[in-house]
RNA sequence: GCCCGCUUAGCUCAGCGGUUAGAGCAUCUGGCUGUUAACCAGAGGGUCGCAGGUUCGAAUCCUGCAGCGGGCGCCA
């Protein structure tokens, strides 16, 4: 066995990557990773080495005149984290440009070929599900983290460069945000011995806040609140719904992007919602080129189109009104009402972006009954500045809108729908000084995900999952 | 919350009332003059998700349960 001699020890280049961005050819160095296959001949053995710095694999040749067949057979098997060192060799005349000629290696951990769950055949998601802490050892998963990563980086840049404030706005929280939605309640109660009064409420001044606490299930109304002094504010952070909600498309715990901007109109937003994601499309196809490729080859093969397209394509901006007269004249048979007032279903949604406008759709200035109560009510009296953006394959995947800051309709919808007032005195307050014309919208960051890697399934396009049931 | 589907070897699947349940890959053994998810030969590996029922006979049909997946609703 033995380390790699002191002459070694000073690498410059120590990833996968960065051997493929510049090949120091002839130079000996030391690379570490995990083993991805094993290939055996007579005289030498075939190791590809990943990193996770980079799809490629390097190719590791280990002569076995001068390391065992044994020892190589009995040690290296797929999963195995090792070091090995030896001499980087041009192959001008083989599938990939070099190869490393292996003088020696160190063996860091082996992976028990009987009882390692992941094998150098391509495995089903769903399997993959199952041991989400061994994942990130697949290039599928190595390929989306790495994408969402960038894509993480790209929307602090986009707005950062937009002279927009990160706010971080609390995950413990109060009270709900919209009235709707399930929470998550937070307590150091014990549950098997609630305290209680004589009458049968829970005696929430012996709880840690002293009453009940949820976690967040958006940043809106805070984010708000900070905008009415910073102008231009974005949230990004992890959001929590207790939906029981059993699809491809829900989280329990989901990363949210929410941006609110004093000043803006319900026009300006719908144009930074699109701007912000033709951004993120094009930072993706620029940075992340190998992984498109992959993901394009592998899972969707109109991925890298669709992305092309789409970054160059106008959305179409339909308000709700000329959406239900489309879906009306499409001579679709619906299963749900195409009546002016009724909500747009998943089937409604998929018509308008998949068959009558084929690119994303803006779909704005809904029914009032039908939209929450911060939405700034329109000219009209029956319809709300609010706007929803549709992307193909994913449906929804921005809900937006102008907020109402006049006080007296604030206030009298939030009684039309029930409101606690005292629980929302700071949200008022908002409205009682100075207040302004502002927007603002929330942005899945799953959802865009699905829509950026070709996955089908949000428990895919983040590390580990939370939804009815189960936590990977 | 409602509806549908799936569950067979470590993985991906075939078998869909009739001998002792199969294939590819993986594993192990042997072979191969440098392989590209290498190849060739051989071996091991299964209470067919669980429980009950129908039948001369059940992986196969029925019922219940569980796990997983999908559609719808809600939303991001």
């Amino acid at each position: 066995m033995g380390k790699p001699p002191g002459l070694y020890a000073p690498l410059v280049r120590e990833t996968i990557a960065d051997l493929y961005r510049n090949p120091p050819l002839e130079e000996r160095l030391t690379v570490k990773g995990w083993v991805r296959t094993r290939r055996t001949t007579r005289k030498v053995s075939f190791v590809e080495l990943q990193d996770g710095s980079t799809l490629k694999a390097l190719q590791v040749v280990l002569p076995h005149e001068g390391i065992s067949a044994e020892r190589i057979e009995k040690e290296l098997h797929t999963g195995a984290g090792l070091a090995v060192w030896g001499t980087l060799k041009a192959t001008p005349d083989r599938p990939q440009p070099f190869e490393l000629v292996a003088e020696g290696y160190e063996l860091y951990g082996p992976a028990d070929p009987e009882t390692y769950p992941l094998q150098k055949k391509a495995h089903s998601l769903e399997f993959l599900r199952e041991i989400a802490h061994l994942r990130a050892r697949t290039r599928t998963f190595q390929a989306v983290f790495r994408i969402r990563s960038g894509v993480s980086f790209a929307i602090h840049q986009y707005f950062q460069e937009r002279g927009f404030v990160y706010v971080h706005t609390p995950i413990l929280t109060p009270s709900d945000c919209e009235g709707a939605g399930q929470l998550f309640q937070v307590t150091t109660l014990p549950l098997q011995n609630v305290p209680k009064h004589p009458d049968g409420r829970v005696a929430y001044e012996e709880d840690f806040f002293k009453r009940p606490a949820y976690l967040t299930v958006s940043g809106q109304l805070e984010g708000e609140m900070l905008a009415m002094g910073l102008s231009k504010i974005y949230t990004f952070g992890p959001t929590f719904r207790a939906e029981p909600s059993h699809t491809p498309r829900h989280l329990a715990e989901f990363w949210m992007i929410e941006p609110e901007m004093a000043f803006y109109d319900l026009a300006m937003t719908m144009d930074l919602a699109e701007d912000f994601l033709k951004y993120l499309i094009r930072h993706t196809l620029r940075h992340f080129a190998e992984e498109l490729a992959f993901l394009t080859e592998r899972y969707e093969p109109s991925l890298l189109a669709e992305l092309e397209n789409t970054k160059e394509s106008a959305f179409l901006r339909l308000s709700y009104t000329e959406a239900i007269e489309i879906l009306q004249k499409s001579g679709k048979n619906f299963q749900f009402s195409t009546e002016w007032g009724s909500d747009l279903q998943a089937e409604h949604e998929r018509y308008l972006v998949e068959e009558y406008a084929q690119r994303p759709v803006i779909v704005y200035n809904y029914p009032k009954a039908i939209k929450a109560f911060y939405m700034r009510e329109n000219e009209d009296g029956r319809t709300v500045a609010a706007f929803d953006v549709l992307f193909p394959r994913i449906g929804e995947i921005i809900g937006g809108s102008q907020r109402e800051e006049r006080y007296d309709k604030l206030l009298q919808r939030m009684q039309e729908v029930g409101l606690d007032l005292f629980a929302y005195e700071h949200y008022l307050d908002l409205r009682r000084y100075g207040s302004v014309p502002h927007s603002g919208f929330g942005l899945g960051l799953e959802r865009l995900l699905l829509f950026l890697t070709g996955m089908t399934n949000v428990r895919d396009v983040i590390p580990f999952f939370r939804t009815t049931d189960q936590m990977a």
